[in-house]
DNA sequence: GCAAAAGTGTTCAGAGTACACCCATGG
DNA sequence: CCATGGGTGTACTCTGAACACTTTTGC
């Protein structure tokens, strides 16, 4: 009855990309090491399988752990084992979480020593991190593709050129905010409040909130579902 | 120097959810598993990862012992890791490969009893391995949507109309060739020769083959960066 | 009033779609 | 010579891109 006698066990990790957007450019929250080795570097925020659990739930558990927050877009986005990696063997399965800044700061466990700090300019990390960010960047962007995403980033409460800033920095492109707002708003896929943002401009943006149904139905099914090979970039 | 002692190890496997195409559907290739538990049924063909290969390499390892191919295209598509998924805790990481089943017939090693069965009508399967199969199936359908990778699934000469058939078969949807083959031709992706395909009928088709140029110039980067929300089916 | 950002209207090119029609071939 | 599938031509629709222009507001 003691099957697979003999194969051999592994040391298994989860590690967190987490992302966030602060209204003009992604972030990401890191945390300074508090065990050995390369202890006080900074690196993503991690933890062990344990037995009781899949690699999914150890990561929510990470994420909870370091940020309090429940419920929060996650996905997995790379598989790093090669023998080397760190000082001892270890399997590491990472995950990108997306989650709303504004959300996160009061909640913040005072446990760690975490810190946001800009996507494009933070501190060298430890091991293979940068990989794992890198993996996490281009998974973020095809799924964005093909699915509305991006708007776990994003408060309740959003105005279209909060979206449009968004896609513009996922995709380091820049969109014509005027037609970018009309495709939008055909899409059904977010509802206008009576309520303006005045902080971000004279003449205010509406406010809009996601309309869930259509929501659902768009992130559990394709966008399209042929590809255009003539309309590359 | 003994980092992270304490931390539970984990029996690590990889499964395979190989697809081929025999230029009417897909196919699956299952094996008849040798080792206990379940011994006889069923199954995708797997391994454990071993202390000095990535769950990468023991993926391809793992191919390469049941078909002898190598540098085949393969993806992980999903990680199975729940407590109770098998009699013993195992976390599963799986990957889908995609073979151009006419090479393969001629170098199937005889060491294991694995067949090809439709996809769409194959025998159950073992533990979760069916979840691992629409898992691959999601996976496929999504960066087939981005990424021309399902000429991976044919073989170096091929027709148009082959083509069609296998968008159609992965996206359950009928396409018209005419249409079809023209998109394609103006890509650049492919390269005509001068010999015709005269087994599928009285006219016969053009061969064509990749051009690797621009395949892997569009397998490397989006085919389209953003979403069309407007655009669903 | 003016500057600045939000948002609407309008035009135009080109991709996608539908389908008529011609081509090549084996029986 | 006709049935069959391969392939081209063509007309129409509609999206996406460009951009002039109007609206709203704070200073």
């Amino acid at each position: 009855m003691d099957f697979y006698k003999g194969e051999p066990k592994t040391l298994l990790a989860v590690d967190c990309v987490i992302l966030g957007f602060n209204g003009e450019s992604l972030e990401i929250l890191l945390v300074k090491r508090d065990i050995a080795p390369e202890r006080n570097k900074w690196s993503l925020m991690g933890g062990f399988v344990q037995e009781d659990e899949s690699p999914e739930k150890a990561a929510t558990r990470v994420l909870k752990k370091l940020t309090g927050l429940e419920n929060v877009y996650m996905e997995n986005c790379g598989i790093f084992g090669e023998p080397g990696r760190e000082k001892r063997r270890v399997v590491s399965i990472t995950y990108f979480a997306l989650i709303d800044t504004k959300q996160y700061k009061h909640i913040l466990s005072e446990e760690y020593e975490a810190k946001w700090f800009p996507l494009n300019d933070h501190p060298k990390l430890i091991f293979d991190h940068e990989d794992m960010i890198a993996a996490a960047k281009h998974t973020l962007r095809t799924k964005a593709a093909l699915y509305p995403i991006l708007f776990e980033l994003l408060p309740e409460k959003f105005t279209v050129p909060q979206i449009a800033i968004l896609y513009e920095c996922v995709y380091d492109i820049f969109l014509d905010k005027r037609n970018f707002s009309r495709k939008l708003l055909s899409s059904g896929l977010i509802i206008k409040l009576n309520e303006k943002d005045k902080e971000n401009s004279r003449k205010g943006a509406f406010f809009y909130r996601l309309n869930t149904e259509i929501y659902k139905e768009k992130i559990m099914s394709f966008i399209r579902y042929l590809p255009s090979w003539s309309s590359v970039d």
